[in-house]
DNA sequence: TCTGGGGTCCTAGGACCC
DNA sequence: TCTGGGGTCCTAGGACCC
């Protein structure tokens, strides 16, 4: 009897994972990757994880702890991680009927067999990203997503397991017995707010919740949670990404290694987030009708924050990184207070459409010319590197004051010649 | 001295229309 | 001055996720 099943499948420690596989040096000691501008602990060992080390902390604060038990840091490799990423995701894909590609380490995998088989596959799967990537995944089976989560919890927490937990090969007593001692809150869907909220009901373990009655979750929470108690007796009823629509939004927004006083400096920042954002549009091959400029003062100096940000409707759809770079700093002039310390800045681009509409160029003729010089910034940057070519004050060739710090990173193992590993034999 | 970034979905409420 | 209901579209904000 073969059966319908979703597969959840997931790096362990993803960005730790990555430098390891690089670095065997890194195998066996506490390990931590920090966020952009080397601010907090964004991914962690387990050895790191045991020695209490949470996410989120910043590392000013834990970075003598570190030191003191001989702990590695690396700063996060973007670029390293996206090509890991591409090349799990690519290996994971040839065991599925269908691919949801879920984040950056995850990935749903539509899966059939009997429950020996099943189990069996899932063996298989982490072997072979294992063996292809140099990465150790983890795989839960179930009947529907939120259940493959769950499942994929299990197999982590449970070394015997060896990395693999489906729930079809599990006797159900087994199953709900685990469900009342594992809280709420460790599932998929349910935050802090949510559980706080399920207390207050008597409903603290996966169990109770499973038990509830799910047209009364519907009206005391909402849809969301109803269909949480739904997938959790077995019915799916979570769709798919590639049912969904277009991605909405391109936002790029960045904390600053040292804070940015003066309109000039920030106006450099609009270009150079504008530009990034243009790219980016042309990557997804979308145009933009709606632009939001931002600016943050630090939320741990004294005094209050504020986030100011402005809205603008663009003149016409558009992916053209000349009129994006110098209608953000228009609208940068209007927000940025002179003798004010920004901490970050942002630029989200918005009301996305997979076309360019309708144009009108009407009477501006170098309107018409600006459409071509994205695809030239492109093909120059593809050719020569980043830093080969830029728009005004984007185009500086000396990074800026504020411009991100990453101390610690490692080289680009796999998207540069120049820091392809050598091996010597 | 130093505290991440980029998304999704849903709901409520206002504006507007007939 | 009084007086209806139903529908759509848009936006802001909340909650959550990795």
């Amino acid at each position: 009897m073969s059966t319908e099943r979703i597969a959840l499948i997931d790096v362990n420690n993803f960005y730790v994972s990555c430098e390891r596989a690089f670095d065997p040096k890194l195998v066996g000691r506490p390990v931590v990757v920090l966020s952009n501008n080397d601010g907090c602990v964004v991914a962690r060992s387990q050895e790191a994880k045991d020695l209490g080390i949470t996410t989120g902390a910043p590392f000013f604060q834990v970075k003598q702890f570190m030191r003191s038990h001989g702990m590695a840091v690396r700063s996060s490799n973007y670029e390293l991680y996206g090509d890991m990423s591409a090349r799990v995701m690519e290996v994971i894909s040839r065991f599925g009927s269908w691919q949801e590609v879920y984040s950056i380490d995850e990935s749903f995998l539509g899966v059939q067999g009997n429950p020996e088989q099943l189990g069996e596959l899932a063996t298989r799967i982490r072997a072979a990203v294992g063996q292809g990537v140099g990465v150790p995944v983890c795989v839960g089976v179930a009947p529907t997503k939120t259940l493959a989560k769950f499942a994929n919890h299990i197999a982590k927490r449970n070394e015997h397991l060896n990395g693999v937990c489906s729930l079809d090969s599990m006797d159900p007593d087994v199953i709900d017995g685990i469900q009342s001692r594992v809280p709420v809150t460790d599932l998929w869907g349910v935050g802090g707010k949510t559980g706080a909220k399920l207390a207050g009901l008597g409903i603290t373990s996966i169990a109770d919740l499973k038990r509830a009655e799910a047209t009364e979750i519907r009206k005391k929470f909402s849809v969301v949670l109803q269909r949480t108690v739904l997938e959790l007796n077995g019915t799916p009823c979570i769709a798919h990404a590639e049912e969904r629509a277009d991605k909405q939004q391109i936002m790029y927004s960045r904390s600053f290694s040292s804070p940015v006083t003066t309109l000039e400096a920030m106006l450099e920042v609009m270009s150079i987030y504008a530009q990034r954002g243009a790219a980016r549009l042309m990557g997804d091959g979308m145009w933009a009708t709606l632009l939001t400029v931002s600016a943050g003062t630090s939320r741990f100096a004294a005094g209050e924050a504020s986030f100011p940000a402005v809205t603008l409707k663009l003149p016409r759809p558009t992916q053209d990184p000349i009129l994006l770079s110098r209608l953000a700093s228009a609208a940068m002039r209007e927000l940025v207070v002179p003798g004010v310390s920004y901490v970050r800045g942002g630029v989200v681009l918005s009301g996305l459409q997979p076309d360019p509409g309708q144009q009108s160029f009407g009477i501006f003729e170098d309107e018409i010319s600006e459409n071509h010089v994205g695809d030239v910034l492109g093909a120059v940057k593809a050719k020569f590197g980043d830093k080969a070519i830029g728009l005004g004050l984007g185009g500086l060739a000396v990074e800026p004051g504020w411009s991100m710090k990453r101390e610690h990173s490692s080289p680009k193992f796999t998207t540069e010649w120049s820091d392809l590993p050598v091996v010597r034999a």
